[in-house]
DNA sequence: CTGCCTTTTCCTGGTT
DNA sequence: AAACCAGGAAAAGGCA
């Protein structure tokens, strides 16, 4: 986990990214624990059941997020800021719009997504029959493992509880405000400074993800001051501010 | 089964 | 006094 963590700070995307890696090679046959039949979810259906149009922002962020984990795909490729939109928005993004913010990422998403506007499909398997030129292939590189989790998905996959991390669950929060409900609360956005504004709330959301109903906010914090010491969080001499640290990456505005 | 990693649980003691 | 913070220790779970 700190490999990965490392690796996509010290790397560039570039460089993480393999150019010669085919998609079948990262996308296709290979189990990588996602056999075919593992992308029947009810998350899939979820996506292929409400047309792109009339997603909410919060639809579109789960997606991105729903993406990330279904497919490997590095969430640090992408730039949600930029994708605090609605369906309809989303829909109206040209395709160097959507490049610029989805990033090395952008020509896979934005192909699965005009595959669910037009074809009402998502699943990989579909996906593969109909793939492109292989010249997009190039975008599977941003595939790791490690990717973001979807917060409040609607998906009760396997691998959205498998790649949950708590700091990452946090940094979720904080880059979706309407879910948010003034829990968590930006302090210095430049900085990654940010302060829990509820305490027993967020306790008692992380323990939903977990389907652990005996968290607490003081078990919680210690698992937030062992980042302290891989470099995740830093550490802010003040009641309940934490700033991100050299190692966590997604929280940065404008940062792909 | 093993080993590694993250998180949980519990705890003692200090601070606001 | 209640709510936090600091970490140590140990154990649970997931994962390769």
């Amino acid at each position: 986990m700190l490999d990965s963590v490392t690796h996509s700070t010290f790397l560039s995307n570039t460089m993480v990214c393999d150019p010669l890696m085919s998609w079948t090679e990262l996308f296709g046959t290979t189990e990588d624990g996602y056999p075919t039949c593992d992308h029947q979810t009810d998350s899939d259906s979820f996506w292929t059941s409400i047309h792109p149009e009339y997603w909410s922002k919060h639809n579109v962020c789960e997606w991105l997020q729903f993406c990330c984990d279904q497919y490997k795909l590095d969430a640090n490729c992408i730039s949600f800021s930029h994708f605090n939109i609605n369906g309809l928005q989303l829909c109206n993004m040209t395709q160097e719009e959507f490049l610029d913010a989805a990033g090395i990422c952008g020509e896979y998403l934005y192909f699965i997504l005009q595959n669910i506007r037009t074809h009402g499909i998502s699943f990989f398997t579909d996906v593969e029959e109909t793939k492109p030129t292989n010249k997009d292939s190039r975008d599977k590189a941003c595939v790791r493992a490690g990717g973001i989790n979807g917060q409040e998905c609607h998906s009760h996959g396997r691998t959205n509880l498998q790649s949950s991390h708590l700091w990452e669950f946090v940094r979720d929060l904080l880059l979706s405000p309407e879910e948010n409900g003034g829990i968590l609360e930006w302090e210095d956005r430049g900085q990654g400074i940010f302060r829990v504004v509820k305490s027993e709330a967020l306790a008692k959301m992380w323990g939903q993800r977990k389907k652990n109903d005996r968290m607490t906010y003081e078990k919680l914090s210690r698992a937030l001051r062992y980042y302290y010491k891989t470099g995740i969080l830093e550490r802010v001499d003040r009641r309940l501010v934490y700033k991100f640290g050299k190692n966590a990456h997604g929280w940065q505005e404008n940062k792909i």
